[in-house]
DNA sequence: TATGAATGAGGATTCATTCAT
DNA sequence: GATGAATGAATCCTCATTCAT
């Protein structure tokens, strides 16, 4: 895990039995958020964490902030991951497509925590708003190279990834539902198959 | 519209003020859930309608019956929109391929209205089976015309679509939850062409 | 009592069980005031009416909504009766002086209901201001009439009373809290008494 | 201030950084239930003393004994103060007059703290109960002496001052609250009128 | 001893659903 | 049948007080 880049100095600082508190807490929210998706209860959270429900307050004021700071540990860790794997590696098809393919291992291994995202709100989002900043610079990296060496279609940008992304954590999260089984490995080698130089188009 | 099909018996048989009861009843929920996704509430939904909650229990006794026949007039107007370009279109991919893109653009239409798919349930789901085996026989004709033309991938199969819709239901909802710009068109496009006879594998 | 003259247009139209329920949670909101004074709760008072919260809710959205018809009722009565005794009354100072009287009676006889101040809001207020420019009107009337005639000081002003008022009900209050015995009625004939034309000044 | 008059023995003896600590304390406790009146918090009262919330319950083991010892200490101020204008000041109904004009503008002038006796439970009174007796000497000894002189009616007793320093506690704090402008310096005039010899009755 | 983290009963409010009119 | 009033379990959050560091 590169969680603990994820660190923020107040983090740090905190005592240790409430910096273990505070661990716990995010174990126990998304554990929760798995399996409720926004409907996860403060109460229920608190009590998987083993504290009581003013302990949960204490450190995430809202449930907002106990969203975002989920995300946020998970976009970090996102960002990071790209970053070595731009380091690391250079093939560069296989270091873009196989970080969105261990990526989305990553996701779909927190299961149905993907549910979480249909908890997220504005606010939320905004505490991620720079750890989103570091991923787009990292992803960014990695398509140019690709692109440079000739292996993804020109035309691909950033946000393409991002899209690509938010429908997997979807699909995940609707086959967590058990409502219907979707095959998300799949689609993902769809996607990276169109981006590739040498695809035909799709005829649009 | 082709909703006129997704009538059942029930429907059919039912006084003139009541099936239109029921018409605005749907065609509040629509729009009750295209702004508030699954918090839409029912005396909300009641109100747009201009009846009393009761009239709504009456017609849908449950929350998620209501979202049931929502999904299945939707579901059966994508079945009816695939088997009628089956019959209309001879040109396999095209027809494939336009029906996606159309149907897709019918869905960002009720735009937020996506938002639905968070409050569906496996109860909701049930009601839609039998029109879901329909969608899927009219979706595997249109498949199977444009594999045997050499179109479309000879791996690419039904639940490929399923669950490319899925995830483009997603992206629009998240979109319409308006805390990030998604392009849900440029995402259909790499996957269509991903399922391209001619393009070069993902490389997995 | 002449609160049926407090009657809104739209309590004057409401089903018949549902006006009882309204009438219930009023009573029993007062009772639940007396009590415990701000601290009172919603639920104890839903109890008490014998209806669910939600019933209660629905009759009044918040606290401060319930807080202001109890304020706005009590203050009618008082404009109602300020209005009678100018009508009724034509011995100048005995109709003001003996409103006092008997509208402080009458406060006190809810008891400890003066507590209810205590959770008087903004908001809650401004329910009361039609109420309150009535009252202030029909007050305004007494004391013209009684310094005209030669027996209330010319420098009474009608906020005077209001101040008296307030200050009459709080100690009511602290004496139903009973943390301390106080004797209102000496208070207020102190201040009639200060009020009236013929009284050395206090030296001020 | 007449406040090191209040020091009991247990706070004489303390160490000079508890006394600090303690004085503090009541100063950030004085400001905040100035601010919020009753719903003042004990975490804000702690923070704003810049000590943690285990110190301030170690110098006051509940919420109510610190209300206690405000209350205490401001009796205590204003029964040392009664002492004074009585061996100071020769001129019996100003003595008497006077002493509640200067208590009255410094209650006002701790401005809206009045609010604070909202917090009032009788366990706090308690507390203030030597101190209340001391006062009652001290203003007994005042009344008497304006009644010998003829200044004072004969009827008006200690506890009608009470009385009326409770009015008037009430009608500022209901100004604090803003929701009515009350002007309780005419209210306290009124009184003293009224309990000076040669005002007539108040036809009660 | 001082600190502030932890506790958890409690409190206002919401909303799917039922039922009297 | 239609209406909308009533229900009350459920939910987020607060804050006086305790206790580990």
């Amino acid at each position: 895990m590169a969680t603990r880049d994820a660190l923020e100095p107040a983090v740090a600082s905190m005592r240790a039995d409430a910096r273990r508190n505070r661990e716990r807490i995010l174990v126990a929210a998304r554990e929760t958020f798995a399996e409720h998706g926004a409907d996860a209860q403060m109460d229920e959270i608190a009590r998987r964490a083993g504290v009581g429900v003013g302990t949960l307050y204490r450190h995430f004021p809202t449930k907002d902030e106990l969203v975002g700071e989920l995300i946020r540990i998970k976009l970090t860790d996102f960002a990071v991951r790209a970053r070595v794997k731009f380091e690391e590696d250079d093939r560069p098809w296989e270091s873009f497509a196989e970080l969105l393919r261990e990526q989305a291992e990553i996701a779909a291994r927190d299961a149905s925590q993907q549910r979480m995202i249909f908890a997220m709100t504005h606010e939320a989002l905004e505490q991620a708003l720079p750890t989103i900043t570091e991923l787009t610079a990292a992803m960014q990296a990695l398509i140019d190279r690709a692109k440079a060496a000739g292996k993804v279609r020109e035309d691909v940008v950033v946000d393409d990834v991002r899209t690509l992304m938010c429908g997997l954590g979807s699909i995940m999260a609707a086959n967590a539902l058990g409502v219907m089984p979707y095959d998300w490995r799949r689609h993902l080698e769809f996607v990276l198959a169109g981006m590739r130089v040498g695809c035909p188009d799709s005829g649009a």
